[in-house]
DNA sequence: AAAAAAC
């Protein structure tokens, strides 16, 4: 692994890779930036995570000229939140070099993007229908673009568009670089590598050198029936900084946003019938940690890149054992831990096994969380923000001798018991713990009348919710 | 069969 700042990059790179808080470089990188500054062809069989985005998008933006005289450099991608995330990061790394780039997709008012195209960004980030229909328009001007990259390319070979892209690749001029990533290396791939490349170099991590994070991988198995309360509890429990919930169908995203909205936790739903503008805005939200929950469609399986999320919940197996290895990876970022827990009914075990095979990970079977887990549970994560503060405190002989109690944290009276000797003026009264404590300590938010939306306990807005309920 | 993607 070498360093960011040793690999002769121009002052202007430096100082945004610097902002941006990169110093290593990861394998892909080290292997793909010599190769794109050469103005190589590359084919670069990487999951998602690995630091790709920044692997092309350096040498690229480092190569290119920054005059505002025509489109450079194209990026197609097979999902929209994917396009705009894409966009933000070559944003960020051209940034000091006045390169722009501009995400383009559909779903948007299509004057809006014209008029933001006027402001002339040398890169496009573009999901392909919406950068055919412009093509088409004559509104986007691919003539002068230097490189292309096809990001997530099995992704969009197998949702269909293959003639899409061959469309595009026909539309910018012969005499370019073409960069391909892809997370598999199936014939359509490589058939179409032979048509639109040119000598390309193949990168592939050997399977030690690809970052797998550290992902801790288990189910829980359950009857359908029982999969929401089983959910809530393990929010209650593992409390996660940000979750992501996927489930099968935009039916069943709908359903189960609500009901978790319902019993107060801050939840959103993402998928693909929605608007782009609700889409979009559900997206920021979860980025910007408004919302903690975000239940999603496979539609935000694939790259996305959103730090803090903790946890991973497939409130159903996923049907494709490459979608399971997708959705974990979106727990786990830049190198932090995650744990995805993947709800299975017990016909579905042998799925699982299956999944497990491709996965090339076991998955660990975790009993289900029991009414006294979801206590106990609270009382650690009270245990952990009292242990904080005493550290802060420096009350350090309290400290110990909270550590010891909680090393038998089987117990609940001696948790309550630390509990008390951390607590500056303890509470007389003992914690109970009974069977008619609420499931949910956490309170729920409350719905602002005058303004029609919800507002969480700090007071920010939080989006209304759809009316139906099954849960 | 579902999900993604253009109007």
């Amino acid at each position: 692994m070498s360093n960011f700042f040793e690999i002769g990059l121009s002052s202007v790179l430096t100082k945004a890779i610097s902002e941006m808080g990169f110093e290593e470089t990861t394998p892909i990188q080290e292997r793909t930036i010599p190769l794109v500054l050469e103005g190589k062809d590359i084919i670069g069989q990487a999951q998602t995570g690995t630091g790709k985005t920044a692997a092309f998008g350096i040498p690229m933006i480092e190569r290119m000229n920054p005059d505002r005289e025509s489109i450079k450099a194209l990026v197609v991608t097979p999902t929209r939140e994917l396009a705009i995330q894409v966009a933000e990061e070559l944003n960020r790394i051209g940034q000091f070099k006045d390169v722009r780039s501009l995400p383009i997709y559909g779903g948007q008012d299509i004057d809006r993007q014209i008029r933001s195209l006027r402001n002339r960004p040398q890169i496009i980030v573009g999901t392909p229908g919406r950068l055919m229909d412009h093509m088409r328009r004559r509104t986007i001007r691919l003539q002068q673009v230097e490189t292309v990259v096809l990001d997530e390319a099995d992704e969009m070979l197998s949702m269909g568009f293959v003639e899409d892209i061959e469309n595009i690749l026909k539309e910018v001029p012969e005499q370019r670089q073409t960069l391909l990533f892809s997370a598999t290396m199936p014939k359509s791939i490589l058939d179409l590598a032979q048509r639109f490349m040119q000598n390309p170099e193949y990168i592939s991590m050997k399977t030690k050198e690809i970052i797998v994070p550290q992902i801790e991988q288990c189910y829980v198995e359950v009857q359908e029936k029982q999969k929401f309360d089983v959910l809530c509890r393990l929010l209650d429990i593992q409390s996660p900084d940000l979750a992501i919930v996927f489930g099968r169908t935009k039916r069943r995203v709908d359903e189960l946003f609500e009901a978790l909205s319902k019993r107060g936790y801050s939840a959103e739903g993402i998928h693909g019938d929605l608007t782009q503008a609700r889409r979009d805005m559900v997206m920021r939200h979860f980025k910007e940690g408004l919302t903690e929950i975000l239940v999603a469609t496979d539609v935000a399986a694939r790259g996305l890149d959103i730090s803090g999320v903790t946890h991973v919940y497939n409130f159903d197996v996923p049907q494709d054992p490459e979608s399971y290895v997708h959705r974990i990876g979106r727990t786990g970022r830049a190198g932090k831990g995650g744990q995805a827990i993947t709800f299975v009914t017990p016909r579905e075990i042998g799925h699982l096994r299956l999944i497990e095979q491709v996965a090339k990970r076991r998955i660990t079977r975790k009993p289900l969380p029991t009414f006294n887990d979801v206590l106990v549970g609270q009382q650690r994560l009270t245990m952990d923000k009292i242990l904080k503060a005493a550290e802060d405190e420096d009350i350090l002989r309290y400290k110990e001798m909270a550590e010891e109690l909680l090393e038998d944290n089987d117990s609940i009276t001696l948790l309550s018991a630390a509990l008390k000797l951390l607590t500056k003026e303890p509470s007389t009264a003992p914690i109970v713990l009974t069977e008619e404590a609420p499931l949910r300590s956490r309170q729920p938010r409350r719905f602002d009348q005058q303004q029609g939306f919800h507002r969480n306990r700090d007071n920010s807005k939080y989006p209304s919710r759809f009316p139906k309920r099954k849960f």
